[in-house]
DNA sequence: CTGTTAGCGCTTTCAA
DNA sequence: TTGAAAGCGCTAACAG
């Protein structure tokens, strides 16, 4: 038993004809006679022939992969991003490799590395933040866009995000034409995307000539949001707008612990309206992000590059409010 | 300006050398004098040279590449076991490619051979139920491990799993002990593992004399569990066995939609203990699976595969309780 | 319509 | 210690 697999040299033996007319009929190339191609397509099937993708790969110089860098599986959010992108990839023939970072900034760095090394063809980071000169060295391989926001854009990366500021805006102005005064804003985070939605919850109170009311919860990333919370509620606070759907439901669930009812002890808003705002009890009422369109876009920024464009576009779609249970 | 990335010729070239010399140095092989490889290493970085992974596995006929199938990503449990996967791969220089199957076959059997194509080297498919002649097809490439129960063993693919009878029997003992008769289970799958804990269900209630009092829940994949529940809970059931915490939190919520307390009006026990479950609130008595001792099993039989084992291995781990605030 | 040839970028004998 | 040459499995001119 010959244990290596089979190759389009065995193909082309057992079909009695070249390699290069095995090439040619099996990717349906045109210019092979009808008989020839039959007899090759079963010769192939015959002995279990599978094309070596490497190969092909080194050979034509694209490897029909997309890279997709995903900072943490644990938000749904993210992961219907990548959904997404995938439901837009495959009608191209693209296939979707997936890798995740954990969080942390090392192993981003060496996954997108990783995907790098295999030639993807292009690259789609979601991640509310990433190193630029980490992806501006791995757009020297290939094109990178970035599904989330940084700080500014980085110059040769395209980027998808939604409207932050505006996002924080509709939160808060449901939250005031409910008649709350007194609404804190949690964050856990000082990335972009999460400055940019406090940058906004506070222009929003402002506008409102709510500026001193407004209060800013915040708390390192793994700590509990409980200590921040209560105080937050023994000053009076009567609603959270919180960074996103994860922290709104850590809101609800401190108010469960707490026995506060939830809109009438407290309203929450929560911000990407992912599954968790569906789940949660009461359903939240949160901040909407186009998922759909975004990973859409991404792969259409993609095959823009690939067509030869080269000046950057950074698109900023924007975000809706969900009204739901929970305010 | 040369747009195309720099080669081992390259680095050859300006290091003055053969290119087998760099192949040598930059992988530190060993038999070449510190002075070129100082050399070599330093032409290599000068003109920013990657090694192409593509043909480097092309030749070496093996590519260190892991694949992982998952079932779908919006189970917890599912990804967290595929970080255990990773964190148990790394070490081993191993990089780990995810694919995910949305729950559809048809998808599953492609992304399964997507990464066949890429020439893994091993892969792992962390499901509860995958066609036993495509993991096999896929086995004739590289080993296969299955992380999850398959109706009966698969020929010539290891398994890794959980023992769902047994924690099935955790459950109901423990629902017993709390003095609980009408026990229903809860489960909206037919596949293996699903078939398992129900089983493990029955026999149990029939251990303790109560499989008069036995009833079972059934729901369609995407059907609310609200009716089942409501009918169940009318005919006097005081708990609920679910099949995993996804669906132990679904009767959470519609416990709370009726206004239901837990555990007092309902005790509810969950299956996993996945993030989920301390995210519920009460928080979720649930089957605790080991995770990260499944995650380095499977790279472990992977690396036994490779070793030149050749018969079957189908491990299965002991589950135990954890009970919190539901039940 | 079919076959020959020359590589893709790398590793790996085998000589020097 | 170094270099020359062969070739992994495939595609893509170019001939015939």
């Amino acid at each position: 038993m010959n244990s290596s697999r089979p190759t389009i040299v065995d193909v082309a033996a057992r079909a009695g004809v070249s390699k290069s007319l095995v090439s040619l009929a099996l990717r349906g190339d045109g210019g092979v006679s009808a008989a020839t191609r039959e007899r090759i397509v079963r010769a192939a099937a015959e002995i279990g022939y599978r094309s070596n993708a490497l190969a092909r790969a080194l050979r034509q110089h694209r490897t029909m992969l997309l890279g997709v860098v995903v900072a943490s599986l644990d938000n749904p959010y993210h992961t219907e991003v990548v959904e997404s992108v995938e439901r837009a990839a495959e009608p191209h023939g693209l296939s979707v490799l997936l890798a995740h970072g954990a969080r942390k900034a090392g192993r981003m760095a060496e996954r997108i590395d990783a995907l790098g090394d295999l030639n993807v063809d292009g690259l789609i980071v979601v991640s509310s933040w990433a190193a630029p000169e980490l992806l501006q060295a791995a757009a020297r391989r290939a094109p990178v866009v970035m599904v989330g926001r940084s700080l500014e854009p980085v110059a040769g990366i395209d980027s998808v995000n939604n409207d932050d500021e505006h996002g924080a805006a509709l939160a808060v102005d449901h939250l005031v034409a409910a008649g709350h005064e007194r609404i804190a804003h949690l964050t856990s985070s000082t990335r972009p995307a999460g400055l940019a939605r406090r940058a906004g919850y506070e222009a929003a109170m402002a506008r409102h000539g709510l500026a001193d009311r407004a209060r800013v919860i915040e708390r390192g990333r793994d700590e509990p949001a409980g200590p921040g919370l209560d105080a937050a509620l023994e000053a009076g606070c009567s609603a959270i707008f919180a960074r996103n759907d994860v922290e709104a439901d850590d809101v609800l669930n401190h108010a469960w612990d707490r026995g506060i009812a939830v809109p009438e002890g407290l309203a929450v808003v929560g911000y990407d309206d992912s599954a968790l705002a569906l789940r949660a009890r009461p359903r939240l009422t949160s901040v909407h992000q186009p998922r759909a369109e975004m990973g859409e876009l991404a792969v259409d920024l993609l095959h823009e590059r690939w067509a030869g464009r080269t000046t950057d576009r950074h698109e900023v779609l924007e975000p809706t409010l969900v009204i739901r249970a929970s305010t």
